[in-house]
DNA sequence: TTCCAGGCTATGT
DNA sequence: ACATAGCATGGA
């Protein structure tokens, strides 16, 4: 994808393959505020960026370029990606309903955290309790900082209540204590079965959540998270019902090595049916 | 009032 | 290995 940088700027012309409402709001991240139409603001581990439509123009203004470059995943080629999936009416549909989808390369620890926090909840709760953990982080002009484990491991149970976290503080405060004992650098090194082994040892990470954090927090795009809206995706696709995880294996056979992607256009597609 | 939200844990078979 | 009750909380 065309973008071009200055010192805090990043400009991207083309707009085929990137849309900030479709990236921001296809469920993969809860750690952004929207200020108007085509204008938000993100954030991600210690680093903000604003991110505006002007003039048929997106206007990135950030800390870090380097940093925001690679968390929208601007090097990758979405029309590859999107010629690959689409072969059948269903997931060109979802595809041109999503064409702005990019899924972003977050911070580990925020999707973690965030992930265990959506277990059976709704995305507007779960937005405001992950901003309410990140006011515990360092304050860096007008945003906040995502804390640190040694700063996450003094909130108590009764505070992640307090934050609208309900019975799923419990499983925050003991992965918290879980995650302070593994090197992170060393978990991205290991293959996608030992990993989700691990992952599904946390407490509050189960199947879909540990398909979650493998596909944003580790960028394995042959992961396909399955929902109540995936549910009914396959339902439509395969006119019957299975198990979740008969359900992810069968997707990721259908769609292949980028059953990540599709997963993302198909949720996006497919929530948008009801409101 | 009941159902639902990007499900998981614990328990029982 | 598979099925299901119970779980916090707020909005529809």
């Amino acid at each position: 994808m065309k973008y071009t940088c200055t010192k805090d700027t990043i400009i991207i012309e083309d707009t085929k393959d990137f849309d900030i409402s479709h990236i921001l709001e296809c469920g993969q991240v809860f750690t952004y505020k929207k200020n108007a139409e085509n204008d938000y603001d993100v954030y991600s581990c210690d680093q903000f960026a604003n991110v505006k439509l002007l003039d048929n123009k997106y206007v990135i203004t950030c800390t870090d370029v380097n940093y925001f470059v690679n968390y929208f995943d601007l090097d990758t080629d979405y029309g590859i990606i999107k010629k690959n999936l689409g072969k059948s009416k269903y997931i060109v549909d979802a595809i041109n309903f999503g064409h702005g989808i990019r899924i972003l390369k977050q911070n580990l620890l925020e999707v973690i955290i965030g992930f265990i926090i959506s277990a059976n909840n709704n995305i507007k709760r779960i937005m405001t309790t992950m901003q309410k953990i990140r006011e515990y982080g360092e304050k860096r002009g007008g945003y906040y900082a995502f804390p640190s484990l040694d700063v996450l491991q003094n909130i108590t149970i009764d505070e992640f209540k307090d934050m609208g976290a309900g019975y799923r503080a419990e499983y925050l405060y003991d992965t918290i204590r879980r995650l302070k004992k593994v090197d992170f650098e060393k978990t991205y090194k290991q293959d996608t079965s030992a990993l989700k082994k691990w992952l599904l040892s946390l407490k509050g990470v189960g199947p879909k959540v540990a398909d979650c954090i493998l596909l944003f927090g580790y960028g394995r795009c042959d992961c396909f998270p399955v929902d109540t809206w995936i549910e009914k995706v396959y339902v439509d696709l395969f006119h019957k019902k299975e198990n979740r995880i008969k359900m992810s294996s069968d997707l990721i056979k259908y769609f292949g090595e980028y059953a990540g992607y599709a997963q993302q256009y198909l949720f996006f597609y497919r929530r948008s049916f009801v409101k």
